[in-house]
DNA sequence: GCTGGAGTAATTTTT
DNA sequence: TTACTCCAGC
């Protein structure tokens, strides 16, 4: 076997003079193994057998992965195209290909099997489609499409699409894929929990109308991986033999069709090795099942576990107050972070009256840090949920303070861009009915649904696709003259576009069907503020078009990554949810609302009630984890929710941080604000004690009291799930109900079975008459039917 | 077939 | 408060 040092020695400049692969080739377990201390070093050298690292916050987890990936080759035991590496994100799986290929040279286009959960899958799949009734050319569907198909399917089976919505379904479905079940193996009780007992023949015919437009949804990626390997045995051990190791990146949040996935590979040659931290586990409501890292060593007997408990990231302080506070989680395999670093500033958390106080005292803070030299693009603001975000962005406009936001929808899942996407796969492969109906009356072009329906009768009855049909419609006299000339038109053009597609360079070719579409006229014309922007966005596309080699491979990369890199490198303070902080650090991080209902949020709690609370623990974990140097939480006494203010105690994680880490810090604000009169929190003196005092704590009521206006927000929904913290100690709220095991599913059911009596702050008494997951159909005595989430009611006599 | 006003509901988000 | 969906009226 030729040495990877050989390769890079003829092929390939070394990282450095005297790096890694010199090394490795002079002494095996030199170079790379260097910097690592002893539990990092025996995650990377313990190749064989299944090894589970639990790697904390900030301990060297990528670096653990890419240093094993290169022992791996560097010692002979595998080539790069034997070890299978799998992430969950398309980023994470860039970082990891940029980090090895620094770690032993230009090898990470020899490893072509390092990539996502799905991508690997659609590989795999597109290799022995045929196998699963596919072509090879299978389309990879997005959930606009996705939905819009189980429309169609709800629609055929003569079901209301309004009591019953495609979004709904989607929602279902996809939560049986990830559990890794086909139509079949859906229980009877579940399936028929949708559309009055029709769930099942749904998700049915939903699967049929895949395999018939050769299309398939993220979720099939997996499941149908999964069909392949159970049916095929002889393929399935090719893949034994040729993945020699098999690597598994965050394994916390693997669901439970990707640990069946997992584990029929790894069957073969049982090298897997999955790094993860149960204590960052914040995806169970979409799937993630944090049992599987629990139970790692009974699925894989015999399993090494290596704890990384060592952090590289914070300081004393900061570690000690994200460590005090995840020990209160019990479902948990327990690590200890410890660190070396200096103590470093105290945590603080500073009381403010309300939101807008906060959103000021937080653009205060970064302007000092701003004028002391701080980089702003090293400071982050993490949020439970995104609406709170606009406070904090208009103060930061105001001060003009430049600012970021991460996440939201992101360059491929715009509309511009999936329209452009939907005409490029038309001309790609005509038919593609989904990206067909998509565009067709986009830009307007009179063509609506009578239209579109009568191409539908045409296409189920000619069994061809839509465009066909469009194609001999016009040749008939069932259309309007106006409607059959503009669809004449538009058949022509697809006409002209492939043929163009043939001979033209992508990029140009993008440009000249969005320009003969009229839809960059369309967006010329409009008059709207993010007009300008989304022409920009469509530049963007065309440009991007020109780095792929032809269309097909764009398509599959847009379908696959659904995230551009947007270049940004401008000095900016970074918004973001928690969950998106996940994976970066910062050196100063602020985590305002940290507030009862908030956060923990009361959904969480009210549909998974003690496994919701440990999730939004690990949630604040994460968000305290992220910070390098200082970190700051933040409170607010009152929050307008949904346009209502409504007053908020603090958070009950504020109660479990460790009082030697944490310094309160007094709002400045002494100014009154409607009638409330200056903030309670200006004669705090110290954490946890003048907190607790009668007077501060009747002061909460009487802002309880002042501040609730009746409606359905999350502080007046009643007595349910309200946390006894001993801020709130005397509050008059029922006591804290948090229902449910450990093990409870955000994907379960929710707490209420049809048939059961209910309360409604708005509607009143009612009865449930189905239930979907934490959403329920109520029929209320007096507002009729209404679909209601299950934390706005209560149960009732 | 299109548009704008009323009605309605309200985490977290990757692939 | 706001963002989205739906239907009435053009």
């Amino acid at each position: 076997m030729r040495t990877l040092s050989d390769h890079n020695a003829t092929s390939a400049p070394l990282p450095r003079p005297g790096g890694l692969a010199a090394r490795a080739a002079a002494a095996p377990a030199a170079g790379y193994l260097a910097g690592l201390n002893p539990e990092q070093r025996l995650a990377v050298e313990a190749t064989d057998g299944p090894v589970l690292v639990l790697a904390g916050a900030g301990t060297g987890k990528t670096r653990v992965l890419t240093t094993r990936i290169a022992h791996l080759i560097a010692t002979n035991r595998a080539y790069p195209s034997q070890i299978l590496s799998v992430t969950f994100t398309n980023k994470a799986a860039r970082e990891m290909k940029e980090r090895i290929a620094h770690l032993v040279g230009s090898v990470a286009e020899g490893m072509p099997w390092l990539g996502t959960f799905h991508s690997i899958s659609a590989k795999l799949l597109r290799r022995h489609a045929e196998l699963l009734g596919l072509r090879s050319d299978f389309t990879i569907l997005d959930t606009d499409d996705q939905i819009r198909l189980m429309k169609q399917v709800i629609a055929a089976a003569d079901i209301d699409e309004k009591r019953w919505p495609g979004r709904m379904l989607a929602g279902f479905i996809d939560s049986w894929k990830n559990r890794g079940l086909a139509p079949k193996d859906v229980p009877p009780g579940e399936a028929a929990v949708f559309a009055n007992g029709k769930g099942g023949a749904l998700y049915h015919a939903y699967q049929e109308r895949l395999k018939t437009l050769n299309a398939v949804d993220f979720g099939d990626l997996l499941l149908h991986c999964l069909t392949l390997f159970r049916d095929n045995p002889d393929v399935l051990a090719t893949y034994h033999e040729r993945f020699r190791y098999i690597l598994v990146d965050e394994y916390q949040d693997t669901n439970t069709a990707q640990y069946l996935w997992l584990r029929l590979l790894a069957q073969g040659r049982r090298n897997i090795a999955c790094v993860g931290d149960d204590d960052q586990s914040i995806y169970g409501w979409r799937g993630a099942e944090v049992d599987n890292i629990l139970r790692f060593e009974h699925d894989f007997p015999g399993a090494t576990v290596v704890r990384l408990e060592r952090n590289y990231r914070s300081t004393g302080h900061i570690l000690a107050t994200a460590s005090k506070l995840i020990a209160r989680n019990e479902g948990r395999l327990g690590k200890t972070l410890r660190t070396e670093d200096v103590e470093g500033e105290k945590v603080t958390i500073t009381g403010a009256w309300d939101s807008q106080e906060e959103a000021r005292l937080i653009g205060d803070e970064i302007e000092s840090l701003q004028r002391n030299g701080h980089n702003l693009s090293e400071i982050a603001i993490l949020v439970r949920i995104s609406a709170q975000m606009r406070e904090i962005e208009d103060r930061f406009v105001h001060l003009g303070l430049p600012y970021r936001v991460i996440g939201g929808p992101r360059f491929y899942e715009r509309a511009e861009i999936r329209d452009a996407m939907a005409y490029l796969r038309c001309v790609v492969s005509p038919t593609d009915d989904l990206a067909f109906e998509r565009i067709v009356n986009v830009p307007k072009r009179g063509l609506g649904d009578a239209t579109i329906q009568i191409l539908h009768n045409h296409a189920r009855a000619s069994q061809v696709s839509l465009l066909q049909s469009a194609r001999m419609v016009v040749e008939s006299d069932e259309l309007k003259p106006k409607a059959r000339t503009a669809l004449r038109e538009l058949v022509e053009a697809f006409g002209r576009w492939s043929a163009r597609a043939e001979h033209m360079p992508q990029g140009e070719l993008a440009e000249l069907v969005l320009e003969e579409a009229g839809y960059t006229e369309m967006w010329q014309k409009d008059r709207s503020a993010d007009a300008a922007g989304r022409l920009e966005n469509l530049k963007e596309l065309v440009r991007s078009l020109d780095e792929f080699p032809d269309l097909p491979a764009f398509l599959e990369h847009v379908s696959l990554v659904m995230d551009a890199d947007s270049g940004e490198t401008a000095e900016r303070v970074s918004i973001m949810t928690l969950h998106g902080a996940k994976g970066l650090e910062f050196d100063t991080v602020f985590l305002p609302g940290w507030e009862e209902g908030l956060f923990p949020n009361q959904r969480a709690l009210d549909e998974s009630g003690r496994a919701g609370l440990e999730e939004e623990r690990r949630l604040a974990h994460v968000g305290l984890t992220r910070a390098r140097k200082r970190l700051k939480l933040y409170f607010a006494s009152n929050r307008r929710i949904h346009g209502l203010w409504q007053s908020s105690l603090p958070s009950r994680f504020i109660d479990e941080l460790p009082e030697e880490h944490v310094e309160v810090v007094q709002a400045a604000s002494n100014y009154s604000q409607g009638g409330y009169g200056a903030s309670r929190f200006d004669r705090m003196e110290s954490f946890g004690s003048s907190y607790n005092t009668p007077g501060w704590q009747r002061a909460q009521e009487n802002k309880a009291k002042a501040g609730s206006g009746g409606g359905s927000g999350f502080s007046d929904s009643g007595g349910r799930g309200f946390g006894q913290s001993s801020f709130g100690a005397g509050r008059q709220r029922g006591p804290m109900l948090i229902e449910g095991e450990l093990t409870a599913k955000s994907t379960g059911s929710s707490a209420y079975d049809p048939g059961a009596r209910v309360f409604h702050v708005k509607f009143g008494p009612g009865s449930v008459a189905s239930v979907d997951g934490n959403k329920l159909t109520v029929d209320f005595d007096k507002a009729g039917r209404k679909m209601v989430l299950d934390s706005f009611v209560q149960k009732a006599g």
